[in-house]
DNA sequence: AAATTTTGTGGAATCGATTACACATCGAAG
DNA sequence: CTTCGATGTGTAATCGATTCCACAAAATTT
């Protein structure tokens, strides 16, 4: 590896006035900056970022910790934190849990012991543990997608959401309405958005069946057995079903196409997320727009601010709104 | 911050020892050992990874640079780069190239500075500057997707499968059959996809039509003006259509269904990809199974095996087999 | 012409770790 | 009772940059 030093030999300066060259920083003869820069040129040095960085204390990284690379959700929330980041020079360091909650802990000590400039965490299920972790990891940090307490955050009004989705299907004349939904263990997506749904319920004197209301992972397969289970168990059928995610959605399409119902003549399903997926399945699905991009790029102009202006920063919650796509499930 | 000097302090040891004790290596006492790590757990020290990539010029890290971050083949193939990684506790670096060329390159400096311990480069176009400057980068490195003369890759036989596609629509009594590429500069995609569905047809004597032949970029919506174009173009109407990617082929499928045409029994479709949508569109489509994840994991496994064996392993270049998937948009 | 400011440069400390080397102690072998 | 290998610990150099400080020469102000 070619360090400063061997610049700063061969062009005949020390290897301070090479480092102001680098850094446009104090005063340098126009001839011995050419110098200098000739010998970079011809060399192709690049500076050690390690050794910098140990001496200036910053990285020019931000953490990104994810609960699955794989997903929709998460790429395009990748994309926006990079699109704000990049601009920035900044780049991203990134770790995914793969939905191991003990995991998200370690990670964040890693990203610590990485002087990552800032981390951005895009959170399932919250946990004492992890509260304390955050507390104490004295980093610029920015959760996503799930509210901590006194800590920056950018989510989606999960709640309303959900309920005005439940509307949409009220608005529609149904009366009884199915639920797929994910552990309540995950805030968001598992508790306000059920929350939401049985609001809606609630507030139009609907009937709450149990039967009606499953449970999934994150994935289509559990969204078709999800519906399969609504059906072989309730003693009515509901006319409608709403899944907090478009996986979850297509998964009960595909149950109901497969067992000869029509939809949404005889069943309506709505699903939350706008995946690219749901615009091309048929019938089209209806869904909820959450922005991801735009909640990557609030989340990665937090964490700037926080670097760029330590302390004076406070703690905010962004709320991001969302916004109904209706097409021909229901 | 909280360095090792501290803890030897609070422990009453020399940082020798402390170092000792966190790397398992040479002797140390059972009894300060012990008080090191009373030390260490009491205020949550966590080692300077800057500094210690400084000394042993290791940083267990991988840069990945990626053509574009929100497209399922990049968040799967990170997927199986990151299973692979995550497990030697390796952690990914991402850049993100956007598709423009010039980053590519910017991004590999950008990689070497920060002494990432390998490179793993989803490439589309292959261009002579940045071939020099994948010479002269002297770190482990391997491309995914695009072959590159004297360097590891893990590709794709994208002429085969793209000519075997061609092949199973010619089986099923296909004669006059249109294709929706992308640019050749991309050349596995664009280039070699093409050329194998050029020789499915030569091969079996059929019509080659300029007018059938449309290039698009990879989105869905251009898959939706290609197929338009072909229909409006062409004096006789093809009766099946190979796209180079799934998102191509069903803005086609898309474009068919609004002009009335059905799918397969009077245009039939396929697609390359193995999107999740492909099995969810209707009809499903007929599509070409890479497996990302495992050109991920490999891409992974080459980059281990050259930073842990240096100088040992030599340039090597793995094809991945591919499957069709039949569905019934054929 | 003297005093001061601006410009240009290098020496050396520093960041937080690892590690070669020196040295002390101790039990066992000769 | 010496000798030697194993065990345990610390000193100091090192990695590759940045940056404070000192100092000299040139330019500018008094």
């Amino acid at each position: 590896m070619i360090t400063i030093n061997a610049i700063a030999e061969q062009a005949g300066v020390s290897r301070t006035t090479v480092s102001r060259v680098l850094n446009r920083s104090g005063y340098v003869s126009e001839e011995a900056r050419k110098r200098v820069l000739a010998v970079i040129e011809e060399t192709g040095y690049v500076p050690n970022e390690y050794a910098k960085s140990l001496r200036t204390k910053k990285t020019k990284v931000v953490g990104v910790v994810l609960p699955k690379i794989s997903t929709e959700t998460a790429s395009r929330l990748v994309d926006g934190i990079d699109k704000i980041l990049a601009d920035e020079g900044y780049q991203i360091l990134l770790t995914n849990t793969n939905l191991e909650p003990e995991k998200e802990i370690e990670y964040l000590k890693l990203l610590k012991s990485r002087n990552v400039d800032g981390v951005i965490l895009s959170a399932t299920n919250i946990n004492d543990e992890l509260l304390k972790e955050i507390e104490n990891l004295n980093i610029p940090f920015v959760a996503v997608g799930q509210e901590i307490p006194d800590v920056s955050t950018v989510v989606f009004d999960d709640f309303y959401a959900a309920k005005e989705m439940a509307e949409l299907l009220i608005n529609r004349g149904h009366q009884k309405i199915a639920f797929i939904g994910v552990d309540p263990a995950d805030r968001s997506v598992g508790h306000s958005r059920k929350d939401g749904y049985l609001a809606a319920l609630k507030e139009h004197d609907l009937p709450i069946v149990d039967d009606w209301q499953q449970t999934g992972i994150f994935d289509v397969e559990s969204g078709y057995k999800a519906m399969k289970t609504i059906l072989e168990k309730a003693t009515e059928r509901p006319t409608a079903v709403l899944a907090v995610t478009d996986r979850l959605a297509v998964g009960a399409m595909q149950y109901l196409k497969e067992s000869g119902y029509r939809i949404p003549e005889n069943i309506a399903v709505a699903g939350m997320g706008a995946s690219e997926m749901s615009k091309y399945v048929s019938p089209s699905l209806t869904t909820m727009d959450f922005n991801y991009e735009r909640a990557g790029e609030e989340a990665a102009r937090q964490i700037l601010n926080k670097i760029n202006r330590p302390g004076e920063e406070k703690e905010k919650k962004i709320v991001l709104n969302y916004r109904i796509i209706k097409r021909n499930s229901i």
